[in-house]
Formats: C-alpha cells, structure tokens, sequence
RNA sequence: UCAGAAGGCAGGAUAAUCGCGCUUUUCUUUAUUUAUAAAGAAUUGUGAGGAAAGUCCGGGCUUCACGAAGACACGAUGCCGGAUAACAUCCGGGUGGCGCGAGCCAACGGAAAGUGCAACAGAGAGUAAACCGCCCAAUUUAUUGGGUAAGGGUGAAAGGGUGCGGUAAGAGCGCACCGCAAGGCUGGUAACAGUUUUGGCAUGGUAAACCCCAUCGGAAGCAAGACCAAAUAGGAGUGGCGUAUAGGUGUGUUUUCCACCUGUCAUUCGGGUAGGUCGCUUGAGGCGUUUAGUAAUAAACGUCCCAGAUGAAUGAUUAUCCCCUUUUUUAGGGACAGAACCCGGCUUAUAUGCCUUCUGAAUAA
C-alpha cells in the first residue's frame, strides 16, 4: 500500500446506519463554526466519508441537498491529498453551514483534520 | 389613460475552470473455452418542476383473496347531458344568488316515512294563538260572556301578498292580479321553461342533525413483487387415507351450508436473512398539421426519444450582463421550491416580466 495509491484512491461513502453508529461510538470528534467532525479508523477499507444533515436543521429538500453538496464538493477537493488514508470521517452540519462562503468551509476542514490528524501523528510515532 | 374580468406563457442569461449520475464508443489490465465478466482511463450524448410539494381523489401495474345464500354494517357520490381508462376532474346546459357590466359563486336529490333541534322576547312558535285593540250581548258602568288575525306590540321567523267587494267587526268568505300546489298541452335527449285548467292556501326552517332514496365500492402497496444467493433454524411442496371430538382459516361483521387445515402414510427436494440483480422507464408519451365537434376531447398523418438515482447524481467557484432595493461611487439580494414505479386531476406555495380577448368610466376625433 503506497502513497501513490492514497492519491488515486477514489474515495467512497457510508452506507450504512451501523458504519455512522460505530464512527460516533469509537471515534473522535472535532468541532467547527461551519459543522462537526467524526474520524475513526478503519479496516483497511481506504477512505470513506458520511454526511449527516438532519431535518430538524433544514426544513426543506433543497437546502438539505444544497448543504451536502457543497460538503461533498469541499471533501472531494481535500480528504484524498490531505487526510489520513483507511479513516471514516463523518461531517455533522450545523446550522450556519448553508451561509458559509466555500472558502470558510474549507478553512474550517483543514483547521479539523488538522487538530485530529495530529493526535494520530502522534499516536502513530509511539 | 384609469379601474376591472377571463385565459395563457416564461420561471434569470452567457462564458471559463474543476467535479458527479446514467449513457455511447474506444483503449489498457486481470480471469477463463478465440467471447464474456470485472476494474481503470479517455470519449459521445444527456441530466428536476409548474407545482417535482400536500398525499386529497381516480387509474395502470403487482401480490393476496378471487365458495354459495341470507342478514346487518361502513365509506363515497348526489340538478341534467356529454368527454374520459377512470374520477370527487373537465366541457356544455338548467336553476338560484351576487355584480352597472365583462363575469363570478353553489354539498343544487328527499322535510305530505319517521325521530330530533331552535336561546331570549312574546298572549301565542306549529292538529295555531285572544295581551292591547275592534265588534256584539248582558249588567252591578266597570267587568263578564262571546265573535274576530284588518291594526298595535314581541321576534331571525306570526300559517300566502296587493286591491276591491263583503260584514256587527272581521276572515280566501267571494272576486281580480301575483305567488303556491296538482293535472293537461307545447318546446327540449334531459335538467327545465312557457302556457292553460282546477284547487282555495293545505305542505314554516334545518338533511356539511340522525335518517330515507338512487348509484358505486374486495384488500394492501414498488419497503408491491420476481430472481440470484454467504449465514442461521429445521422444514417445504405434491398425492392418498381419515374427517369421531374440539379448534382454526375462507380479507368489513355475522348466520347456515360447503371447502380446506391441525392427524397419518407415501414420495420429491432444497430453504432464503445480509448483500446483489430485475421491476425502472416507450408511455392512456411529447411536438406539429389536418379533420369532426360550440367545447371538453377524439381520429388520422408526420416527427422525436426527453432523468432513472438508491446514505440517493443533476453541482462548486469565478467573471460579465439583466432585474429589484439602496446612502446611486458602492453594498445587498434573485419567488415558491428538489424526481424516487408511472400516469389523469384536485388543493396549497409562487418574486418578477410578457401576451391575448373582453367590460365600465373619462377624454379626443
């Protein structure tokens, strides 16, 4: 398993109501202004990422799409060259997340990763 | 020009970079029987709505039930004719109401089958009734007995209305006109309309109160259902015999009959959860023309293929233009809202812009 595989690897997504219990359960969490992040390792199963927008935030369809895909367009763009490989990583949306500009989205995801990368840095070092 | 009425259309535009679902073609790698399958890359085309929404009706489709007779429920619809696969929808017409008008609105069958309901006021509220008044009679001159629904008063509503005659005073008591009811005739497919004869006023309202009448209605839904299939549990189908007792099932409930099952014997073999594939988009389809019809709509011909996801694609960012608000440099905003098996409707939400026809008023010719 290279570095180089990490890169091309296309990343997938949560499919199952289990997966997302487990990530809660035994991962960690991180929280921003724009959403909530959960990171938990996996199975060698490469990356994988869920989206959690609930319809107690957003009353309508359309804003929940709207959310998710601005979420998934930002996660496309950094999870497989930035973030750890075999994570799951779990985004809560909150209730500012529609407002956001896009680059304050992915200020905020770096800002995560980074706060949660580095306690499995130094994880991995011992 | 102003004020309205009816109907229809559009639902920000363009470009650049990056990305997603499905799809066309090609290439590479891997596996095996020269072809197919899987993965990856490039490439072609395409990718939300008028309401996709609410899930309120009607269908298609799927599975189950698809024995007979009787009784009792339950729900829906409710002027007439037509359209349609069907409807509670649509079109045309009738009746009633509103508006100067264009037009709009209507749960619009039955109250002489029955039951119920109506506060307060009022003498009396439904087989009418005498408080005041009016008239007659009697007498103790102020009361009693009787007649009377024309007048007053009460009320949402007082048992036909107006006028004339009539009378003690009155009264459909009689007559005329209007209304009402029943019958006839004429027009209309019909709802109904017109007209005429008779009656002599009976039958107040409420059925989105129960109810009655007529018509219609099997149930559940794509998480329907079909197939491939790790796991786990032991069963499942078919045929014969038996059917004594008892119990169960037969899809609103229930009764009777009837059938089947719970029993036993023989025989056959798969079973079906996770996951996957199909169902899944060519359809009561869209667009155009012609013909028939007042119209809804139908027919014929031509032409097009136009989302198919499943933790759910249809996007992100930037620039320019357009529109709106504004402090007019600038700043902010872009209605309602996101397909989930598919159609026909209904209902609700909807910024802004545009078009057609018609009505009323004012002015000018």
């Amino acid at each position: 398993m290279s570095d180089f595989q990490i890169n091309t690897h296309k990343i997938s997504s949560l499919k199952k109501r289990a997966g997302f219990l487990r990530v809660q359960k035994e991962g960690k969490k991180w929280i921003s202004k724009s959403f909530i992040l959960q990171i938990c390792p996996n199975d060698n199963e490469g990356q994988r990422f869920g989206l959690v927008v609930t319809k107690r935030l957003y009353k309508l369809a359309v804003d929940r799409n709207r959310v998710k895909r601005r979420l998934r367009e930002a996660i496309s763009e950094i999870l497989p060259s930035k973030a750890l490989n075999n994570y799951d990583y779990v985004f809560i949306a909150r209730r500012d997340t529609i407002s956001k500009p896009y680059k304050d989205l992915q200020k905020d995801m770096l800002w995560c990763l980074g706060k949660l990368e580095a306690i499995e840095r130094v994880d991995d070092i011992t």
